[in-house]
DNA sequence: CCTACCGATCGGTAGG
DNA sequence: CCTACCGATCGGTAGG
């Protein structure tokens, strides 16, 4: 396929060309400002982001944003899908390297998969959809909650088989919200710089939810 | 002490008074600003809330809540420091109430308080303050720092006694950021109208720290 | 993607 | 606490 020769898109609604997710031919500045959004929208909140901050942080002028994406909130809707899909496949991965090992195994690998894609150096995405779900659409909220559904389910079973060997207490839809509260919350005081290692972190958790001390 | 005669303020500075939080002779006005703030910056986050709303809400023209408030910021960390004073008040009290039950008995008292402040009718002043951190100053922060810190002592013996027995695994420090995660993040998922009831959180998050089932 | 720009909003203020 | 107001900012746009 030579995209060299590629026709024109179809329509340019008032000669302003804009790209979608889709016909992402130079999509690399269009990543580049999802990445720096990224950063700064979980830094300083969405609202607190100038979108000018983001188009410098690129190198662009600050109108040019606007080239990319319609809307700043387009932009954050943006940072949340990216990181959603990102966070359902590297989560999908992590747990068939455990397939086939016990439900505790399991647990304690989803565990430190989700504060890494939480608390890794540049992973910014996630922290961001869980903090600035306010500011988009219901529409958009929609799109995210089925992504999230399917994170989820992939917890549901491990869950499952924890509650009903007894390692697991209290009721089952109750305890998969407030283990994920406590993992989730690590964001407003995890110090990558002096806290204690994500596998230690993961150890942690596992414990306190299982009683597990492996 | 006749308010009537009282002298007026020792200076006024640029002709315009301004209370504050100690001469709180007609401060209802100034607790309905806070009421109001602390709504608003709840449902819409400090950033996305005009002061215009603010002010509307307890029927002030655009600029007057700055006759109580300095700035917009000033009144969000009035909201904090208002909120984290009573919360550890009322935690004081609850955990007075049961002084001399068994440890398991006094978390389950402490879980059941934290979720009231949090998710009770018309306390928005904690969830403020734990979601909107970020726009206030490092030195408003240290203060709240201070009542957060009362507000953890209440809880750090009753679990240094429950993981001393046994009851609550993991590395201690861990357990209690988990644990306050976990709660915590009940903000962004509980619904009044149709969740469990906060007894039926409280059994649950009891029974998941510390495999107990009463 | 840049230049040049604008309308609207919003926190905050002077003076009473 | 109101009236009347303003400076600055900021998301967004037309046209190339």
């Amino acid at each position: 396929m030579d995209m060299m020769t590629a026709p024109a898109p179809a329509k340019r609604p008032r000669g302003r060309p804009r790209k979608t997710a889709e016909e992402a031919s130079d999509g690399n500045r269009r990543d580049e400002l999802i990445r720096s959004a990224a950063r700064l929208f979980r830094r300083r909140g969405f609202e607190a982001t100038r979108t000018r901050d983001i188009a410098e942080a690129v190198g662009m002028r600050s109108g040019s944003p606007f080239y990319h994406f319609e809307t700043k909130q387009a932009l954050l809707f943006a940072v949340m899908e990216e990181g959603m899909k990102r966070a359902v496949a590297r989560q999908q991965q992590a747990l068939d390297a455990v397939a086939g090992q016990p439900p505790l195994a399991q647990l304690r690998q989803l565990i430190r998969q989700h504060f890494e894609v939480l608390l890794g150096p540049g992973n910014d995405f996630i922290p961001v959809m869980l903090y600035e779900s306010r500011a988009i659409t219901p529409r958009q909220r929609a799109t995210l909650a089925r992504l999230q559904g399917d994170y989820e389910a992939l917890w549901l079973p491990v869950l499952a088989a924890l509650h009903q060997a007894g390692r697991l207490h209290g009721e089952l839809k109750l305890a998969r919200l407030l283990i994920f509260g406590a993992l989730n919350w690590s964001v407003q005081w995890y110090d990558r710089r002096k806290g204690a290692s994500l596998d230690a972190l993961a150890d942690a958790a596992l414990a306190l939810f299982t009683g597990s001390s492996e």
